[in-house]
DNA sequence: ACAGATAGCGCC
DNA sequence: AAAGGGCGCTATCTGT
């Protein structure tokens, strides 16, 4: 609702600054879209029709979304069209509407893009762009409304006679994970993103708790396995964390805060308890760190690296050769992979499960770009896909789970969530974090067992709703 | 009017 | 948007 509001304020003085305008331009707003092309037009049939579009545009803007709905692509197009260089393309030639185009042609308050260049005064070229960085913000939340809220609400059919959510997990993909639908549950905001609060609608039933259990750093912890990789497994064995040692390495702030003694990178031995890690104190950083470690770690190039975190070219390959400097059994590791991949046309995880990669051929460089950082990327991700599996199936069965009044509700990947009367809570959630460490069972002795040569730590927590749970 | 693809949002 | 991987949902676009 806040958010909401803080967008209808936007528009209100929005409407404010150009209401005249809308009010002056009445009759054309009235007027129903020619139903010709624009290449059919004479030169003043598309002038009329471009004031038309544009006029149409500051008057939906205003409205928000209430009323007429928000501009769609045609419309956008028909206003920048065809004074304005197209910056991209769709597939079928048409010029390109997306987020990131709006945004670069409608550019800021305090320096317009290049859409104000393509009306016959200045004036109005500041209007339009007002009007897209508005239309843009408007969408976005428009999307989380439509595929979020509404769903749960109940708007699309999906809820029980309880007003409960059921979805399914699937078994559906590519790697080996599962992956969950109507409603999808494996991709409801969290945390800083959970602008709406969306968690706090899932609640335990009375007198029983959710506990929610994720693996530390998982598919790091798997590398360092699978690549057999010394640093790594040594950082493990002393409660290493790598997130944290990115975000660390990102963000100078947090460096000083370690520097004066008031947060701690990592938990080692003789520290002061007190004081509060990395991990718990910038969070949102280490979120962001953990992006970029899996995105280097799955094949991100330079390239991409300087486009998607606005930094030099420079810096983005030291950053790409100084992480693979570190794990140099990474680098062969991943070089195997890729000669496996064309040598058997498939590679495989912890459990054998094997993923055919006929593309890795492909004289299609795209194609085989894509289908060469899948090889890298399977063995890993689909190995944590077995290991959560395993851990599910023990949680499923366990005697002391089911004796507790324990029951499974839901898996989001490297993390499984349980639920069960509170009173038994502490023991439930220690029950799980052990199953969650120890998912292999030993074939002679029976025991539960990690076969792995790192530790599988993992982070719990418990609460009444999974907003609470974090 | 329909079906499949795309765009843009979210999660791990 | 674009040479990190893996997903699903909704509205809209696009071709028939
Ligand atoms: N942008 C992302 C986020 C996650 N993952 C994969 C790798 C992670 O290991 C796994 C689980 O996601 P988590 O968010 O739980 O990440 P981690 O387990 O690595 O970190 P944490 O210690 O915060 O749980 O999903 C990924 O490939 N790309
Ligand atoms: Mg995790
Ligand atoms: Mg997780």
């Amino acid at each position: 609702a806040a958010e909401i509001a803080e967008v209808e304020e936007y528009l209100a003085k929005y409407l404010r600054e150009n209401k005249a305008i809308v009010e002056a331009h009445a009759a054309e707003i009235a007027e129903p879209k020619s139903s010709k092309s624009l290449l059919e037009m004479s030169v003043e049939e598309r002038e009329r029709e471009r004031t038309k579009d544009r006029v149409k545009l500051l008057a939906k803007a205003v409205q928000t979304a209430e009323s007429d709905g928000i501009p769609n692509k045609v419309e956008l197009r028909r206003v920048t069209e065809p004074t304005l260089q197209p910056v991209a393309f769709t597939k079928t030639g048409m010029p390109q509407m997306s987020t990131p185009v709006l945004k670069m042609l409608a550019g800021s308050e305090d320096k317009p893009g290049p859409l104000v260049d393509a009306f016959k005064t200045r004036k109005e070229g500041e209007e339009a762009c007002t009007a897209v960085r508005a239309l843009v913000q408007v969408s976005a939340i428009n999307t989380l409304l439509e595929s979020f809220i509404m769903p749960l609400q109940g708007l699309y059919g999906i809820l029980d006679a309880n007003d409960r959510v059921h979805g399914s997990l699937n078994m559906n993909t590519e790697t080996g994970r599962l992956s969950s639908r109507r409603p999808n549950l494996q991709n409801q905001p969290a945390l800083e993103k959970d602008r709406y609060n969306i968690r706090r609608a899932f609640v335990a039933s009375p007198g029983n708790t959710l506990i929610v259990a994720d693996y530390g750093q998982l598919e790091l912890r798997i590398l360092a396995h699978i690549a057999d990789c010394t640093a790594m497994k040594e950082a493990f064995a002393t409660g290493g964390d790598f997130h944290s040692r990115t975000a660390v390495n990102m963000y100078s702030f947090i460096q000083d805060d370690i520097a004066n003694g008031t947060c701690l990178l990592e938990k080692e031995a003789g520290s002061d308890p007190n004081t509060p890690l990395v991990k718990d104190k910038y969070g949102a950083e280490r979120r962001k760190a953990k992006t970029l470690n899996f995105s280097i770690a799955y094949g991100k190039t330079a390239h991409g690296l300087a486009k998607d975190w606005d930094v030099s070219m420079k810096e983005a390959e030291d950053t790409v050769k100084a992480w693979y400097d570190s794990r140099p059994e990474v680098r062969d590791w991943q070089e195997r992979m890729r000669q496996e991949a064309r040598r058997y046309g498939a590679v495989c995880t912890l459990l054998g499960r094997r993923r055919p990669l006929p593309d890795i051929t492909s004289k299609n460089s795209g194609a085989r770009g894509r289908a060469e950082r899948a090889a890298i990327n399977t063995p890993i991700q689909g190995s944590a896909a077995d290991i959560v599996t395993l851990a599910m199936v023990e949680v499923a069965s366990d005697a002391r789970l089911r004796e507790l009044g324990y029951t499974m509700l839901l898996q989001v990947h490297d993390e499984i969530i349980i639920e069960g009367p509170i009173e038994s809570a502490d023991e439930a959630q220690r029950r799980l974090v052990h199953l969650m460490g120890h998912p292999f069972r030993d074939e002679s002795s029976g025991e539960l067992v990690n076969k792995l040569t790192v530790e599988l730590a993992v982070d719990s927590d418990k609460a009444l709703s999974w907003y609470e749970a974090k």
